[in-house]
DNA sequence: AAAACCACCAACCGCTGGACA
DNA sequence: TTGTCCAGCGGTTGGTGGTTT
């Protein structure tokens, strides 16, 4: 027994919204609130469109203070640390970065955001750079900083990974600054995401956790094995 | 000038898990 | 306990506009 659709295909309007669809969602959202009920919006609003569609329209661009256009370096620098981190989790990604949506930094990421990291490990990996710690502080957070500590970390072996990662759980102290590696590892932000948050800090796996259960910047995956093989090369 | 290619991003699709009957 | 509904999520698609050939 197959789920029932969440609307008739065929009796809503799909693709691009118009001015005035968006006009009608948003008088009747400001109005009357969503009510808990996407399903029953549309029609109560007067609009041809599936619920889902309404919800996702609403939260990814008509909703208040969202932010549109570039992102900062400082975003791109929190972006990449959780990506390192947690992955994909676009939606734990996004509360960190207030006005941005998760389909946003999610198509931020895979269409620019991945390329400029990966130009940029490669021409930041000279073979006579030392292994360092980064010890840079939160403010400091930036994308030119995370490479920097990405390509200092790929210098790394597994064991030597793993060593850092245990060694950085004074993080959980309120009274010591995080560190960029400590990003890597576990922010300390994820502690704090909001009721909605599906995985807890604690639920997320170590990152980079590989098959020998050690951990390992050398798994850290940009999309694709092809992508992988170019930041190994 | 126009065809081909590319990058971007809005929107869709289908799955998951919580809430509830 | 089981089944259903629905919001939320991440992955994917396709339209559009810009650039290159």
């Amino acid at each position: 027994m197959g789920r029932a659709p969440c609307c008739d295909k065929f009796n809503v309007k799909r693709g691009r919204w118009s001015p005035e669809e968006d006009a009608k969602l948003k008088e009747y959202i400001d109005k009357y609130g969503t009510g808990g009920n996407w399903i029953a919006l549309p029609h109560k609003a007067g609009l041809k469109r599936c619920g889902k569609s309404c919800r996702l329209r609403w939260l990814n661009y008509l909703r208040p203070n969202i932010k549109h256009g570039e992102f900062s370096e400082e975003e791109d620098g929190i972006i990449c640390a959780l990506y390192a981190s947690i992955r994909s989790k676009w939606s734990i990604i996004a509360a960190q970065l207030p006005g941005r949506t998760d389909n946003d930094i999610k198509n931020y990421w895979n269409t620019k955001l991945k390329k400029k990291l990966i130009g940029t490990l490669n021409i930041s990996r000279p073979h006579e750079q030392k292994m360092v710690q980064p010890t840079l502080p939160l403010q400091s957070l930036s994308l030119s900083s995370v490479c920097h500590s990405l390509s200092s970390l790929m210098q790394m072996n597994s064991s030597t990974w793993y060593s850092n990662c245990n060694s950085n759980h004074h993080l959980n102290d309120a009274k010591s600054s995080p560190t960029a590696l400590d990003f890597f590892s576990f922010p300390p932000s994820l502690a704090n995401v909001g009721p909605n948050t599906r995985l807890s800090a604690t639920e997320n796996p170590p990152l980079f956790q590989t098959h020998d259960g050690l951990n390992s910047m050398n798994f850290l995956e940009f999309g694709s094995e092809s992508e992988l093989q170019l930041l190994r090369a």
